[in-house]
RNA sequence: GCGGCCGUAGCUUAAUGGCAAAGCACUCGGUUGUGGUCCGAGAUCAUGCGGGUUCGAGUCCCGUCGGUCGCCCCA
């Protein structure tokens, strides 16, 4: 038995100022995605493994690599989920959503597993919060995605956002560029790096996203080149939408996501301001997913967004979360007064006014002291003396005046001055 | 999965291979019933864990766990 546990490997323990951050991200994420009729979600955090196998892709390295995977006691193989969205288009095809008004909007806000080498802003359980429209096609539900998670930055102070935006065309044109992106890379081989001649057979599109290729890279074709009609309309409009709402965007042709459902738009999100290239989050059009996983055709977009990362960039940003506490403290002396701030309290929280309390404190000074640190404008201070003829003192911190009232009267002298 | 660096009290940091220290925070007291400032005292099984070298290891070596940075990949 050893002395000291420590948390796994790239798990971490979430309170405090680090849970503060994420209270205030989860409600700015929640409030901002109910005003564009997103509704909540939560899936079990571990699927049948062929929802990700199949849906996730199997030669994707979240699947082969990263995956925490296993079987059940009763011989089931599940696996933790490496992301959102497969789960959430299981849940989809399984309730038959199809029946209900289309499209149907889900937002999330949930934890994550991939078992890959922990740094900053990388980790084995991580969170996510993300935004799934499935059942209709069409370009403005890619753009208010955007422009949902885009509000959410906004919201929470990290301002200079940019959006890297690409499309990887539909199956038949992507078919079409990756035939040709496969002859170009064949001429040019000898200068790829060794993990790229593997790439070429298996996905050409991830040389596009190596680090080490930027050389090849720039000569090579470009998607959009290559996009059909439809496509290229479909990116078109996307853009214009973004334009229409003011959200900057940068064409990234190298941009392809490494999730294989991916099809026509696909983007991620950066702070400009911060050096290194750590995306907060990303998302894309999966019109094919619903389909793999043994639903009709159904068009879907979704993006998702780190959360241990945007606290990064919060804090590279020096954006501060302000705790909110109460305005008023009760302090008591006494088990007789104990007892009667007890039901004090309790009518405070009727009347739906926040007081904070310190019962387990003996010594007023201490909870003075505390009443200081929580900056609370007023402190209700009860003794015996006070609580044998049912007065309470109200003591104004600032000024360090107090007044005698009687203790049924309190709630309605404190809210008299609050305001 | 591969390579570099790091790990001393709740936190931030000291300690030529030679008694493990300090500040902040915490608790108590100065004020038998009043916060912020001040003064005094106290407390924490502190060298991540396991081996080795040595008369002696926080310090050197090996392993391991954790963190961190780079590669890979991604949120």
């Amino acid at each position: 038995m050893p002395k000291n546990f420590q948390s796994p490997s790239g798990m971490h323990d979430i309170f405090g100022e680090q849970y503060d951050y994420f209270e205030r991200i989860r409600e700015v994420f929640f409030k901002v995605a109910k005003i564009y009729g997103f509704e909540g979600i939560e899936t079990p955090v571990m699927e049948n493994i062929k929802v990700f196998t199949r849906g996730v892709g199997e030669h994707t390295d979240i699947v082969e690599k990263e995956m925490y995977s296993f079987k059940t006691k009763g011989g089931d193989q599940v696996a933790l989920r490496p992301e959102g969205t497969a789960g959430i288009a299981r849940s989809y095809i399984e309730h038959n959503l199809y029946t209900r008004t289309q499209p149907i909007k889900f937002f999330y806000f949930a934890p994550f597993f991939r078992y890959e080498r922990p740094q900053a802003g990388r980790y084995r359980q991580f969170w996510q919060f993300g935004l799934e429209t499935i059942g209709k096609e069409s370009p403005v539900l890619d753009a208010q995605i955007i422009a949902v998670m885009y509000n959410v930055f906004q919201e929470l102070g990290i301002k200079d956002l940019v959006v890297e935006i690409n499309s990887m065309g539909d199956s038949s044109c992507r078919e079409e560029f990756e035939k040709v992106l496969k002859k170009h890379f064949k001429k040019e081989n000898s200068s790829l790096c060794a993990d790229c001649k593997k790439r070429i057979k298996k996905n050409p599109l991830r040389v596009l996203d190596c680090k080490k290729c930027i050389k090849v890279k720039e000569s090579a074709p470009q998607i959009v080149d290559y996009l059909c009609i439809q496509c290229r309309d479909d990116f078109k409009k996307v853009l214009e939408y973004l334009e229409e709402l003011n959200i900057p965007y940068d064409l990234n042709s190298f941009l392809v996501r490494g999730l294989d459902y991916y099809t026509n738009t696909v983007y991620e999100f950066f702070a400009s301001g911060s050096e290194e290239r750590l995306a907060l989050g990303g998302g894309g059009r999966y019109d094919g997913l619903i389909n793999l996983l043994g639903g009709e055709e159904t068009p879907a977009t979704g993006a998702a967004m780190g959360v241990e990362r945007t606290i990064l960039s919060m804090k590279e940003n020096e954006i501060k979360v302000e705790k909110e506490t109460p305005r008023v403290f009760i302090a008591q002396l006494s088990d007789l007064a104990k007892r009667k701030c007890l039901k004090l309290f309790e009518e405070f929280r009727k009347a739906n006014v926040p007081v904070s309390e310190s019962f387990g404190q003996g010594s007023l000074k201490r909870q003075m002291n505390k009443a200081n640190k929580m900056n609370a404008e007023y402190v209700l201070i009860m003794g015996e003396e006070e609580a044998v003829e049912d007065r309470i003192i109200i003591r104004d911190m600032q000024s360090g005046q107090q007044e005698n009232i009687k203790t049924k009267e309190a709630v309605k002298e404190i809210k008299k001055k609050l305001k």
